[in-house]
DNA sequence: CCGACGATGAAGATAAGA
DNA sequence: TCTTATCTTCATCGTCGG
């Protein structure tokens, strides 16, 4: 039921967050409460530093001292004039939605009183879970999702995702968008109280979608009152309302004061963020990350409403081919990048193209609007492997690895042929899983082909190619199939022959590891584009880099590689990694890192000064809630593993910020 | 605890047909 | 062009034996 309510009804308004000013400016100067007492520390606008010179700069500094913003204080002057500080005081107060502030009390409690919530439960809630942001009951002021990136963004490396995500699957089920509401009579929230408010909301909404003919004022009046009544300001209020436009939903608002709201609570509770930084621009950049990629997600949420009419949800090419393949006509060799995604650094972003719809349409919109190459390896090697590549490499003049690796079945395994049925026409091979057809199955299929003397009866043919096509099965003898062996998957995606043998491995592993990789033959006609560009070798950056796909194609073409860091959660992956590095007498220096959480803006910053920056950052995020193979958790890119994808986002940001930060210091 | 094994469909894209 | 049929899918979970 309360699902229902908040289904994410989306109404049309135009959100512009390209215009980085604007949120820069709402997420710096809006009134956001009591909650920042550093607040004027973000403050640098004209405005504010004017009203130093004036008059009334010692009442000013007064409120300032308070906690108040400079700028909030200079409006309820303004407003109110500067006789009657009382009133002043007020109209401070109500701008804020909030109590007084308590100097005694920490910078967190002040947060949260200013958010709406009753000190008296700010301070219980806190004592019982600490000062820790990550323990605070946030599921019930946002979505879910709303929730997850905004925690995820502005605390990055900050306390364990999985908890977080654990917390949020628990109250999935009980998500609401309504902060509590302050009450100086009860102090606290009770269950009743909470589904009134849910009542509330339905109402509202249905109220709002069902009459369309309604006044525009008075409906902006409803609303604001209800915010209101939630325990916003009015200020705050008709800040998202005016940001939201006049269409947005109660939990649309909700969120965008929320979310506002964070965004600098984030800077005033972490100020080891606001170390000062090479580029003031890139820094402010880093700041509001998070916060903008909130707005772009919203933004997204909105237009898949017309995607879904005007047909301009991505789709699949046919043949798919992306902008070429070797040896086949229709290549495209040119292409115009959105500014906002050209280099440096280049970047190569690898998933599963027949991800759950809207997928790709986010992956693209977060990764500075670059259309996907889809490619199925099928036309690289004998076997197919549908992948969509986001990147901002060029496009013209690819050329392939040589030798080409065998394109078909028979070629791949010659000795296979003389036991290949004439009524099993493949030519090619399935995508390779992760896990392989069980011995029993393999024996069913022997036993069943053994019953019939000659041509088996159609129905048994039908079972046994569904089977063999299920499980990707060879012919390995008379009536005998069987499933790739490890060395065999290696050849069929271009790894060297052992690349995932040995050094305590399991074969469970083996197939697992191969299963989630790179083909090598595609992305290395993709990345062929930089031999000439990087003749000195590249420095790269590679996340979720499993048994190092990126690192072997590269190799493969001969690129030397300089400095390579990447990042792998899995000790065997990286064992194996390190492994080839060696046996490969590389000359550069491999850096391991286990947990694409360690690279927070700091670190990356200390590596890009060691090497001088990346010139590549490549990543093929978790797909295991994208791809159709999983039965349980497809839950597309919200999901607990491919939400990482947004890490990607998110240390590709970083990268593209630093690295012009350091750039404009140097030139 | 680890590794092997078997059971567990739905969501879309694609092909075929009307 | 629309409907229908066919095909494919970087997987997860519980159990069991060691």
């Amino acid at each position: 039921m309360v699902d229902n309510n908040s289904g994410g009804e989306a109404d049309n308004f135009d959100w512009d967050t390209e215009d980085d000013l604007e949120i820069d400016n709402y997420a710096i100067s809006a009134p956001l409460g009591l909650s920042t007492p550093c607040g004027e520390a973000v403050l640098g606008s004209a405005e504010a530093g004017s009203s130093g010179n004036s008059p009334n700069s010692k009442i000013i500094d007064h409120f300032v001292g308070m906690g108040f913003s400079r700028e909030m204080v200079a409006k309820a002057i303004e407003e109110k004039g500067e006789e009657n500080s009382d009133l002043i005081l007020e109209t401070l107060l109500e701008y804020s939605g909030s109590t007084l502030p308590s100097s005694s009390n920490s910078k967190l409690i002040d947060h949260f009183v200013g958010m709406g919530f009753s000190e008296e439960m700010v301070v219980k809630v806190v004592q019982e879970n600490g000062n820790d942001p990550f323990s605070f009951p946030w599921q019930s002021v946002f979505t879910s999702t709303t929730l997850y990136l905004i925690l995820f963004f502005m605390f990055p490396g900050e306390g364990n995702t999985d908890s977080i995500l654990e917390t949020l699957l628990t109250y999935s089920a009980l998500e609401t968008t309504a902060p509590v509401q302050q009450n100086p009579d009860s102090g606290n929230c009770s269950s009743d109280y909470e589904g009134s408010l849910l009542n509330d909301f339905s109402d509202f909404d249905s109220f709002s979608e069902s009459e369309e003919i309604m006044s525009p004022s008075s409906e902006e009046g409803r609303k604001l009152l209800h915010l209101t009544k939630m325990g916003y300001s009015e200020a705050e209020a008709s800040v998202a309302m005016e940001r939201c436009g006049p269409e947005s939903t109660i939990e649309e608002l909700t969120d965008f004061i929320c979310a506002a709201q964070i965004a600098k609570a984030a800077d005033a509770l972490f100020p080891l963020e606001d170390k000062p930084f090479s580029n003031g621009s890139s820094h402010k950049k880093r700041r509001n990350w998070g916060y903008d990629l909130l707005l772009r997600k919203k933004k997204l949420k909105l237009e898949k409403r017309f995607d879904e009419d005007d047909d301009d949800a991505v789709h699949l090419p046919n043949p798919m081919i992306g902008f070429g393949v070797p040896n086949e006509p229709d290549r495209i060799n040119h292409r115009v990048l959105p500014e906002a995604a050209l280099g440096p650094p280049y970047f190569y972003y690898e998933n599963v193209a027949l991800a759950p719809k809207g997928v790709w349409t986010t992956i693209s919109r977060f990764l500075y609007d670059v259309e996907p190459e889809f490619v199925d390896s099928k036309f690289f090697c004998a076997a197919a492997r549908k992948r969509g590549y986001v990147h901002n490499l060029p496009i013209d003049n690819r050329f392939p690895l040589l030798p080409f690796p065998p394109r078909t079945i028979h070629e791949a395994f010659p000795l296979t042929r003389k036991w290949w049925p004439s009524w099993d026409t493949r030519t090619k091979l399935n995508c390779l899983q992760t896990c392989i057809a069980s011995a029993r199955l393999t024996d069913k299929i022997r036993k069943a082909l053994e019953d019939s003397d000659g041509e088996p009866p159609l129905g048994i043919q039908k079972f046994v190619l569904e089977q063999c096509r299920k499980w990707n099965l060879v012919w390995v003898g008379r009536n005998k199939v069987a499933p790739l062996e490890p060395d065999e998957v290696e050849m069929l995606l271009g790894f060297p022959r052992n690349h995932t043998r040995g050094g305590g491995i399991s074969r469970t592993d083996r197939y697992k590891s191969l299963g989630n990789s790179f083909q090598i033959d595609t992305v290395a006609y993709h990345f062929s584009v930089l031999k000439d560009k990087f003749p000195g070798g590249i420095n790269l950056l590679s996340l979720f880099s499993g048994i190092g796909g990126a690192e072997v194609a590269l190799h493969r073409l001969g690129i030397p590689l300089k400095n390579v860091v990447a990042v792998e959660i899995a000790e065997v992956n990286r064992n194996i990694l390190r492994s080839w590095w060696e046996q490969t007498n590389q000359r550069g220096t491999l850096t391991d890192i286990q947990d694409v959480q360690e690279l927070n803006g700091d670190r990356l910053e200390q590596l890009i000064k060691n090497f001088g920056g990346f010139d590549l950052v490549v990543g093929g995020s978790p797909c295991n809630n994208l791809t159709g193979s999983n039965r349980y958790h497809r839950d597309g890119l919200e999901g607990k593993d491919s939400a990482l994808f947004f890490d990607f986002c998110r240390i590709l940001d970083l990268v593209k910020c630093i690295m012009n930060g350091t750039k404009s210091m140097i030139v």
